[in-house]
DNA sequence: GGAATTAATGACCTCTGGGTCATTAAATAA
DNA sequence: TTATTTAATGACCCAGAGGTCATTAATTCC
């Protein structure tokens, strides 16, 4: 059984790691599938980004979709997780707390890691009804129902007006989801200036939810 | 250079088509594209779809990538290509043409054809600058210049009060993308309701910018 | 220092999927 | 009816990518 084939040659350059690989693995595959997609993501391209043998990837991960969606479930939960509780201090008044959350949607979704998250479960999402549900609560779940506090507390105070965006929330921070959709399509063709379109957007939030 | 290869066998039921040839593959491989993403899309799976042998295609496309591009050239001309102008009538109430502008985008973007053809460039939109920017003429662009126009208009009659969203109109269509956006993400997690959704926008809309 | 362990490797296997081509049969011409 | 053309086919080719495995060398254990 047992024949003389791989005869391996000289000179590697093997130094050790262990509790690092799985997570640099991670990092060098996220990268890759939002780069292009899971279809297109190659194992060959994932391993040289992380400075590895292709077979070395297999140490850590069964398969190519056990990567996948390892690398996806900890992006979720790393990306996701702290810096939402503070945001409702049931202190200031209701256009602060809305200047903040939008601020911090911004930021995470314009600038910050989220998007590379957000563009791959666009792309990606149908095979991974589950990871999709998780997201869903821990971003929209959690978002509109901050906002509904908000506005609730808001039209107690006299700070917000009644109306059908007490229910529906999300038509409020929608601009901020268009803001990062249009950059992910368009940021070649004309991309559009964040001050300007901030600007534009909390002015007619303003104007349509509050009061005076 | 004659090898007796290729003995076919029996029995095939090869009627003639050929005008029509061309448009069935491109809507079959528009389904597959948009469901697949084009890594992911086989065209073993696309001359299924149309009915017919995998190289049938290729006496029509000399490519995976020429299919595709053909595919996708002929939609965005076929769905953006009408109805527009008669959307600025000049005639009705900055409220009306408003109304009237957001019907059409829902009824394009979260109902129709669109759909698809959006999931498509949004998913696969680096490999095609050109078509992006041809997309982004027809559909932002001109949406933009149009809904300028319009709020132009409403400042000079007194009907809409001015605001920098006189300059960043993409805020207040930035809802129904949302939508579309939501509705490609969630639709099995947690649907939104149109209706609701829709009286939501226009109220917020026409409180953000409209007067009295 | 030597043996056992194990992180890591690259050659190799296999199969899938894009793409080619000789052959077939329906349509058309003669 | 026969010859020619051509739409269509399925067998085939082959590169590339996912996945396996015997081998290697750094590390650890004694």
């Amino acid at each position: 059984m047992n024949q003389k084939k791989n005869e391996p040659s000289v000179a590697r350059k093997p130094r050790r790691r262990k509790e690092a690989r799985p997570a640099e693995i991670v990092v060098a595959g996220i990268i890759e599938f939002e780069e292009h997609g899971f279809a297109g993501a190659k194992l060959s391209r994932i391993a040289q980004k992380a400075g590895i043998a292709k077979s070395t990837i297999y140490l850590y991960f069964e398969s190519k979709e056990a990567l996948f969606i390892a690398a996806i479930e900890e992006h979720v939960a790393s990306v996701m997780g702290e810096s939402e509780a503070k945001l409702f201090s049931e202190e200031g008044t209701t256009r602060e707390l809305l200047l903040g959350l939008l601020q911090n949607m911004y930021a995470r979704f314009v600038h910050g890691e989220a998007q590379a998250l957000f563009r791959i479960l666009l792309t990606e999402g149908d095979r991974l009804p589950d990871l999709i549900s998780e997201y869903h609560a821990l971003t929209i779940q959690k978002g509109s129902t901050l906002l509904k506090k908000i506005l609730a507390r808001g039209l107690e105070r006299g700070e917000v007006r009644p109306g059908p965006h007490l229910e529906i929330p999300h038509v409020l921070i929608a601009p901020a989801i268009y803001f990062a959709v249009h950059k992910m399509m368009f940021r070649s063709a004309q991309p559009l200036d964040f001050e300007e379109y901030f600007e534009a957007h909390t002015d007619v939030l303003f104007h349509g939810v509050l009061t005076g």
